[in-house]
RNA sequence: GGCCCGUUCGUCUAACGGUUAGGACGCAAGCUUUUCAAGCUUGAAACAGGGGUUCGACUCCCCUACGGGCUACCA
């Protein structure tokens, strides 16, 4: 008979939701979902000076918004006879001591092999001897991490303890309580750290952990949880992208890595950019609109938006790509000119360009009209590509690089166009 | 210091004794005869070092180096 999976997510509310903390638990419903298990979140807020309400939210959104949900939700601070309980198991066979207001855990005087069987590592040994006698209970009263950890671990019937590999070196600790308390002990899987660039350890000081913070930017959950898989785990081909539920099939713990992995928002940022651009027009505009605050007719926005698309690689970032279409520019005449054209040429350019654009009827202003006339107007002049499209470009996006000349006329309309196009000739000639 | 884990292109990674060491990001070049983006093509780029084991090691073993984690009445 197979034991039914019982995997947790246990944060402890000192901090916004941690990067790291989002894919392990990630990594943990995963794995409770492949198996037809159970995911269960658990607050560890025995620190009472540094928990906060606050943290728990930002914790249970995070998850939300990654998709992730969970079956049950505790909280240690509410299970503090439970602790008591376990602890008279540990005192009923003289394994514990007070000292300093403090209750220990009494090391195994003789030396012995403690063998942690890890899902990713293999075998791992340590030995008793070079662990000290733990604290199970701080002198205000409430359990340490180890002791609490433990018991919930028991009590609420995990199966399999999936976190990061900073808990590897606890976990003899941690057998020893499982056998004391006379608990089965359950499967582990230590998961790699994430690093920063440096390879130390991302931590709340040296990088970019606070998870919010890539909500806010505007990265879609979907490309989190494919950039996540990927960070110490590999799919069995060479699948780059993958929706949730392959990911759930595809799962195993035997393919996680055990080096730590760099975190590298180059390719969070590609990933997002990929998603985003296969997205739904409309599904787009929907979550894309929030981030342009303007109050610009909707047909003017739709534009904008429709234009930047594929060139936003997360949703923040609409703004400075859009900004031309909101405001008239500020660039520097020299970018008018085309890189082997003259301010005399790029002048012949735009004028001729004017003549032709004022002479279009607003009703005929197109994207498929213009392009004609334009083209026409080209083939008609003297003028190189160079000479007319770009000055144009640059004209009304005052940019390096953005949507084509056409594209923009359109969006902006002939009156904006006229007036953009007018000034572009006054700055080139000054 | 002690204990433990790890080490393939700059980065994420594939390889589970026999490959020209593969893919992706990033980078560079070319194409797309208007930019940028997208797309396509091409290129540069890695087995930490040294010993073994083996007919044969990225793959197995040992040593060294380097990196990381833990060693709290934080979790």
């Amino acid at each position: 008979m197979e034991e039914k999976v019982r995997v947790r997510f246990a944060p402890s509310p000192t901090g916004p939701l941690h990067i790291g903390g989002v894919r392990t638990a990630l990594f943990n419903y995963v794995y409770a979902l492949q198996h037809k298990g159970k995911f269960v979140l658990r607050f560890e807020d025995t620190d009472k000076d540094r928990s906060e309400a606050v943290f728990e939210e930002s914790i249970r959104q995070g998850l939300k918004w990654m998709g992730i949900k969970w079956d049950e939700e505790h909280y240690q601070s509410k299970r503090a006879e439970i602790y008591q309980n376990y602890l008279t198991k540990l005192k009923a066979q003289d394994l514990t001591y007070e000292q300093d207001g403090g209750i220990y855990f009494k090391t195994p005087v003789e030396n012995k092999k403690i063998v942690v069987k890890d899902l990713i590592r293999g075998q791992v040994e340590f030995e008793s001897k070079d662990f000290d006698d733990m604290v199970l209970f701080k002198k205000d009263g409430t359990p340490t991490f180890h002791f609490a950890n433990v018991v919930d671990d028991i009590d609420m019937g995990i199966t399999h303890v999936i976190r990061g590999e900073d808990h590897l070196s606890n976990t003899p600790k941690h057998i020893l309580l499982y056998e004391a308390l006379g608990a089965p002990v359950p499967q582990f899987a230590h998961i790699p750290l994430i690093l920063n660039p440096d390879k130390t350890k991302m931590s709340k000081r040296t990088g970019e952990t606070n998870f919010e913070q890539y909500i806010k930017a505007g990265y879609l959950p979907e490309a989190m949880i494919n950039f996540l898989a990927q960070l110490g785990w590999s799919p069995p081909d060479t699948q780059d992208f993958f929706t949730f539920d392959e990911l759930v099939k595809m799962f195993t713990l035997s393919r996680v890595q055990k080096a730590g992995a760099v975190f590298d928002i180059k390719l969070l940022n590609h990933i997002n950019h990929q998603y985003l651009m296969e997205l739904p027009f409309k599904e787009y505009v929907k979550i894309a609109e929030p981030y342009l605050d303007t109050k610009a007719d909707k047909k003017l926005v739709g534009f904008a938006l429709k234009l930047v698309q594929d060139r936003a690689r997360f949703l923040s970032e609409i703004p400075e790509l859009t900004h031309y279409f909101f405001a008239e520019p500020d660039y520097d005449a020299k970018l008018l000119v085309f890189k082997k054209s003259s301010p005399e040429q790029t002048t012949k350019g735009l004028e001729v360009a004017l003549e032709v654009l004022e002479g279009l009827d607003d009703k005929a202003w197109d994207i498929g009209s213009l392009q004609q006339i334009l083209d026409h107007t080209l083939d008609a002049s003297a003028l190189n590509p160079g000479d007319l499209f770009w000055p144009i470009r640059v004209a009304l996006s005052g940019e390096e690089g953005s949507p084509s000349p056409t594209e923009l006329l359109e969006a902006l309309g002939k009156a904006e166009s006229i007036k953009r196009i007018k000034t572009a000739i006054k700055k080139l000639n000054v």
